[in-house]
DNA sequence: ATGTGCAAGTAAGTTACCTCA
DNA sequence: CTTGAGGTAACTTACTTGCAC
């Protein structure tokens, strides 16, 4: 059993060998696999105007086990998060299946959809969208509404927006996506996180809902992508410490034991500390450790930078 | 080549509605 | 029936990027 640890100098390039890093003792099983194509996906992937295709693919499949005392049982992981921004032939491509299961024809890519498109899945059971007069305020509940110009840019920019809302008094009511247009959603976004106009609208037209609507549905698809993921990190974080705190109670011991080994038996411990290493069943010095051990435990690349920064400042 | 304004896109944060225990 | 919590659709704001001038 090796002692070394650090938190990793972020020399090591997960792209170039199999990214895993693994600590295993017989109380720990613990394993971070990382797969990165892009260092800064987690800017990239998220910024920059979609469909312009200046990055043409990143795929960062993110895979955490916590075993064994990880709170998630493995036949119901954490999420394996893979998201990819696909190059333009990819995001061009029309999936594969159609679902439209609603009786009302498609008009999602109509100018000024909005009335007409409050029958948006009448097929729904759960669909609860329904536009009421008379509500009064404007934009829904006492929103402020100062933003009129943008709204009505947006409006005018894929046709779906709510300012034909406001202008008919509409107050803003809440769709709940039928399952089957989630689930269609769901797989949409698995295969690009982030949609071009031209895939917003042809997914609008698939679903039989407005663009906007889609539009606002991928963003606090990504938001939630975002929150899981940070929710996994911390939880990650969280047992990381766990662990060094634990080796450095494990070190501290050593080193105590190596002082009194050292006062009592002075020959023993003229050997050089590069052939010392410690019994995996008694957990005591040996010989054969070596000096210039490895890392064993290492941050995914995205934490290490935070992890450096609290380093440098304690 | 450089600066500026605009349009379009995104993330982050917030609000409001709906469902359910 | 009421209520509070949680999920989520819709919205606002701030920022970035690309393009035309």
């Amino acid at each position: 059993m090796e002692l070394a640890l650090s938190l990793g100098d972020g020399s090591t390039s997960f792209r170039d060998h199999a990214p895993v890093s693994k600590v295993s003792s017989k109380d720990l099983d613990l394993r971070v696999a990382l797969d990165i194509a892009d260092e800064d996906m987690g800017k990239s992937v998220f910024t920059g105007r979609a469909g312009e295709g200046a990055r043409s693919r990143v795929v960062f499949p993110f895979q955490l086990d916590l075993l064994p005392f990880s709170p998630v049982p493995r036949s119901n992981p954490l999420p394996q998060l893979r998201l990819q921004c696909l190059s333009e032939n990819q995001r061009s491509a029309e999936p594969a299946a159609i679902l439209d299961t609603n009786p009302f024809p498609a008009v999602a890519e109509e100018a000024d959809d909005g009335v007409s498109q409050s029958h948006s899945s009448p097929n729904s059971v759960m669909s609860s969208f329904h536009m009421e007069l008379g509500i009064s305020g404007g934009s829904g509940g006492g929103r402020s509404g100062g933003k009129r110009d943008l709204e009505a840019a947006d409006a005018e920019r894929d046709g779906s927006r709510g300012s034909d809302d406001d202008e008919n008094g509409l107050a803003r009511k809440k769709l709940r996506l039928s399952k089957e247009q989630s689930a269609f959603l769901e797989e949409s976004f698995k295969e690009h996180s982030t949609l071009n106009p031209k895939q917003k609208l042809a997914l609008a037209k698939q679903l039989n809902l407005r663009p906007r609507q889609v539009e606002v549905w991928f963003q606090n698809r990504r938001a939630r992508t975002k929150l899981k993921q940070t929710e996994i990190d911390c939880e990650y974080l969280k047992r990381y410490c766990e662990t060094l705190t634990e080796e450095n109670r494990r070190l501290q011991k050593e080193l105590q034991e190596l002082r009194a080994l050292k006062t009592s038996q002075p020959f023993y411990m003229q050997l050089p500390a590069t052939t010392l290493t410690m019994c995996p069943s008694c957990e005591r010095v040996a010989a054969g450790l070596a000096s210039n051990a490895k890392p064993r435990v290492s941050l995914p690349i995205h934490m290490q930078s935070q992890a450096q920064a609290h380093k440098a400042a304690s």
